[in-house]
RNA sequence: GGGCGAUUAGCUCAGUUGGUUCAGAGCACCUGCCUUACAAGCAGGGGGUCGUAGGUUCGAAUCCUACAUCGCCCACCA
């Protein structure tokens, strides 16, 4: 069989997804195993894969490819989210390069518009998930608008409305003139900017040219200016409190009142209220209950309020009244101010605090399981560091706006059958509401078509915060309850810290009120993919590598390796594509370490002693790796997991076994070690199959034909033996004297291919176990324990034994000299401080038994290695 | 403004209750090799007074106190 030089990942991939795939093999009904359930952070459904993506996935992959080895019924749900705003605004800009108003268009209309765009790029992500290699049960692929799920979500509104955890008010929230819509405080980026304080001039009425001068940096906004505000004890105002003033250009009359809120060492200490575009102003409006002078349209210009200004975009209408207050002489000064401004998270729209109607969800009682239960570990954070961040979110949680004023997204379900205000009734579907509505009004000839469905449609979050109970049919009464009661809670969630607060505490939240327990037993949190420069991948900075392109070059194999090389939880991953070249290296190797074993003529006849014995060497290293392998995984350290096994194929099986085993060239090898070798590489198949189950497939079925379902995504996890550990410690000695002989030979020109002899002088009784193994990798001809030290030799020490290797030329025996009179100095140092522990009676008497009995170890092997020095040299002279 | 976390080799990170070989790993770097699985490789090697200053201790990367720098989260100062 020819097998080419170089590993071709492109034309393995597909061939095994799609085998994989036929066998059903990513698939779960639930039986009598445990299960072992992810669900997939759903991704908008008009996203793209970016780096972030391929992160957290290769993650989810890597753990559900692994507790299906360990023989847990493994079930991966994926999934995508309709993203209400974020997908709304991209069909809005569409429409618009069509020539399409939104405004133009019935709500049926642009829906239709909205599926349109769902079913063209909601496929995208998740096919480019299966070029990861991604092992989710397809079957299972939920939407979070798909009809049951929709079902849900209302039935959820439904019931915390009648538990009275739901309620509509008028509240300041944050509006985006953008998307003309509110946004919950989550949905807000405060960033700082440079903007400027205006320094205004407000008349006291009734009196002779006395003035009162505010500082604001939102000039425009004193056209809904109701009220002056000073602190009451500020002596400098406390004359005018109860006065009125005069507002400038609207001329309207306003009071001057005191509230402690008002701090005397700001701006000029006098604050102009505004309450219905400040959302302290507004507390402070209900407080002294003043009017409320709502100036903007919902597209963030000025609506009738704003007088000669109506119309115009607020941010012009802040410079023009500017200049307008200033040539009437009202404006006495501007200076620089730096303040932080609210950004809309999804149009970066600056964000309007804007009185408005909305619906509100309460949060206390739903926050205190969700906050317990995080907090003494039930739920495990992976870095536990963010348990902080979310204890201070959720001691300080506020209601929730929960509906938006979009279409896309699931419609509220409150029905009106009047003009007032509580003239509503909230229900499942219209029928059910007509009856609510019949009943309250007592009018029994009452149609659907007297009530009107709220326009509003709800937080896209409102929906995800049930997905782990939802994609099971959780809420659905009509099933059996079958898979939620299997699957349910999950096991492991894969996010990022981002959305703890979006999503990961909700989720806790809903799992807690509806199914009276946690939703998943461990939260692992990834962090940001950043570029080189430490910038944050993302579209906009056209810095992200395309995902699919670097899969083509470095094999999804490569790139999962590349992604989880440096990416320990909670850490940002300086992304750099040299690390998925070192893991395309990585599978690379792999695979010519199969080309050699594949090479071999296989014979029988006597094993050979360092067969034999590397053999023995390398289950017991297996054995050791593996009790390392799998506590990572066991501690979701998963780049320590991966950096194990890489060390373990690499340097363990290809550097030292493989060399031990293979036979000198053009020799047969005989078949026990073949066989045995075989075995060992299918072990490690096994090993490698989460991070790189690509290569690792192909190369299970090249080893050997097998039965069709006889695959390594689902061959048993190795089961890790006992370590023994003077073989480890027996090895170690042998590399030692390997390496000094490679040493040598390197300092001394001797080629590898040159056949040397080895001469041991024991003076310390240590494991000869692997003398065999020296003798093969050190090219060693004839290899003896000998009385005397030979003269004419290269030398070194190991643990007190002399080795030589005599040489027919002469040696450099001052350069021998040197050596040893270094390495002398050196010993002699270690245990002049060895001897000041043990002779300080502070140190015998506070340090435990067995560091003290280390340190006497420590001398006396120290005495010994001074006395075999001492002598060597003496044999110089 | 409040809180949290970090600072260990050029880079990315380990370092469990202070005490064995505790100063480590991978990459990068340097040297020598196209040796017959792999140059996407092999063999060997250099490199850090563990952010700074104090303190506790027989002993500190590890515990304590300040300070410095960076990052994250939260917050209504106009």
């Amino acid at each position: 069989m020819e097998i080419p030089k170089i590993y071709e990942s492109d034309k393995t991939e597909s061939k095994w997804y799609d085998y994989w795939m036929k066998n059903g093999f990513f698939n779960s009904q639930p039986d009598e195993r445990e299960a072992y359930t992810i669900v997939i952070p759903p991704p908008n459904v008009t996203g793209v894969l970016h780096m972030g993506h391929m992160l957290n996935n290769t993650i989810q992959d890597v753990l559900v490819r692994r507790a299906r080895m360990l023989g847990k019924n493994a079930c991966w749900v994926p999934g995508t989210d309709h993203a209400s705003i974020a997908t709304e605004a991209k069909v809005v800009n569409k429409l618009k390069a069509e020539g399409i108003d939104k405004k133009n268009l019935t709500r049926d209309e642009f829906l239709e518009h909205c599926w349109e765009w769902t079913h063209k790029h909601g496929g995208i992500i998740l096919d480019q998930l299966k070029k990861l290699g991604a092992s989710c049960d397809w079957n299972r692929t939920h939407f979070t608008m798909d009809e049951g799920y929709y079902k849900a979500v209302i039935q959820v509104f439904v019931d915390l409305f009648e538990k009275g955890m739901i309620y509509r008010g008028v509240r300041m929230v944050n509006w985006d003139p953008q998307a003309h819509t509110a946004l919950s405080d989550e949905e807000v980026n405060y960033k700082e900017v440079n903007s400027k304080l205006y320094y205004v001039r407000y008349k006291i009425q009734d009196a002779e040219d006395e003035w009162v001068t505010i500082a604001t940096t939102r000039p425009e906004t004193i056209l809904g200016d109701t009220a002056i505000c000073i602190n009451p004890t500020d002596e400098r105002y406390k004359h005018l409190a109860g006065k009125n003033v005069i507002v400038p250009i609207a001329n309207r009359i306003i009071p001057i009142i005191t509230d402690e809120y008002v701090d005397p060492e700001f701006g000029t200490g006098c604050l102009k209220i505004t309450p219905a575009h400040d959302p302290n102003d507004y507390e402070i409006g209900i407080k002294h209950n003043l009017d409320s002078i709502d100036i903007f349209n919902d597209n963030g210009t000025l609506n009738e309020n704003g007088g000669e200004y109506q119309n115009k975009d607020r941010f012009d209408v802040r410079k023009k009244i500017a200049k307008d207050l200033e040539a009437q002489g009202y404006l006495i000064k501007t200076e620089d101010h730096i303040n932080k401004i609210g950004f809309s998270e999804r149009t970066d729209a600056v964000i309007e605090p804007k009185l408005s109607l909305q619906w509100f969800c309460k949060m206390e009682d739903l926050a205190k399981p969700a906050l317990d239960n995080v907090m003494n570990d039930n739920i495990a954070f992976h870095p536990p560091k963010f348990k902080n961040s979310y204890k201070h979110w959720m001691e300080n949680i506020k209601d929730w706006c929960v509906s938006r004023q979009l279409w896309w997204g699931h419609q509220i379900p409150a029905y009106f059958f009047g003009k007032g205000m509580n003239d509503y009734v909230v229900a499942n579907s219209i029928v059910e509401a007509l009856e609510k509505a019949k009943a309250i009004t007592g009018n029994a000839k009452m149609t659907v078509h007297d009530l009107k469905q709220d326009e509003d449609v709800m937080d896209t979050w409102f929906s995800s915060w049930l997905w782990p109970i939802a994609v099971f049919g959780g809420f659905d009464k009509d099933n059996d309850g079958k898979e939620i009661d299997y699957y349910y809670p999950t096991n492991d969630l894969v996010t990022a810290p981002e959305i703890m607060f979006f999503w990961v505490a909700r989720m806790i939240m809903a799992g807690y009120e509806y199914k009276g327990e946690l939703p998943f037993k461990n939260v692992y949190y990834t962090g940001i993919v950043r570029d080189k420069l430490g910038r944050k991948m993302s579209k906009s900075l056209g810095n992200s590598p395309d995902p699919l392109s670097l899969i083509e070059k470095y094999g999804a194999d490569g790139v999962r390796v590349g992604m989880l090389l440096s990416s320990p939880a909670g850490n940002d991953l300086p992304f750099d594509s040299a690390q998925c070249e070192q893991g395309r290296n990585f599978t690379n190797k792999i695979w010519n370490a199969f080309r050699l074993v594949k090479s071999w003529e296989v014979k029988d006849f006597e094993q050979p002693e360092y067969a034999k014995k590397g053999i023995e060497w390398f289950e017991n290293q297996l054995n050791a790796r593996l009790v390392e392998i799998n506590s990572s995984y066991d501690q979701f350290r998963i780049s320590e997991a991966l950096m194990s096994t890489y060390k373990l194929v690499w340097d363990d099986f290809c550097s030292w076994y493989l060399e031990i085993a293979k036979p000198a060239y053009g020799q047969p090898i005989d078949s026990t070690t073949y066989q045995k070798t075989l075995e060992l590489f299918e072990a490690l198949l096994r090993i490698i199959h989460p991070f790189t189950p690509f290569i690792a497939e192909e190369l299970w079925h090249l080893i050997k034909e097998r039965p069709d379902k006889d695959c390594v995504i689902v061959a048993k996890w190795p089961e890790a033996k006992k370590v023994d550990e003077t073989i480890t410690k027996g090895f170690e000695i042998a590399e030692e004297v390997i390496t000094n002989i490679r040493n040598i030979r390197k300092e001394k020109n001797i080629a590898n291919k040159v056949e040397i002899d080895l001469r041991i002088k024991k003076n310390q009784n240590t494991d000869t176990s692997f003398d065999a193994i020296i003798q093969k990798i050190g090219n060693i001809s004839s290899f003896e324990y000998i009385e005397n030290k030979v003269d004419n030799a290269f030398s070194f020490i190991v643990k007190s034994n002399e080795f030589f290797i005599p040489f027919s030329e002469d040696i450099d025996v001052e350069a021998e000299i040197a050596k040893l009179k270094e390495e002398l100095q050196y010993t002699k140092g270690f245990l002049k401080s060895v001897e000041g522990k043990l002779n300080n009676q502070k140190f015998m008497a506070g340090a435990p038994e067995q560091v003290v009995a280390n340190e006497k170890r420590k001398q006396e092997d120290a005495l010994n290695k001074i006395k075999v020095l001492e002598e060597k040299l003496g044999s110089y002279v």
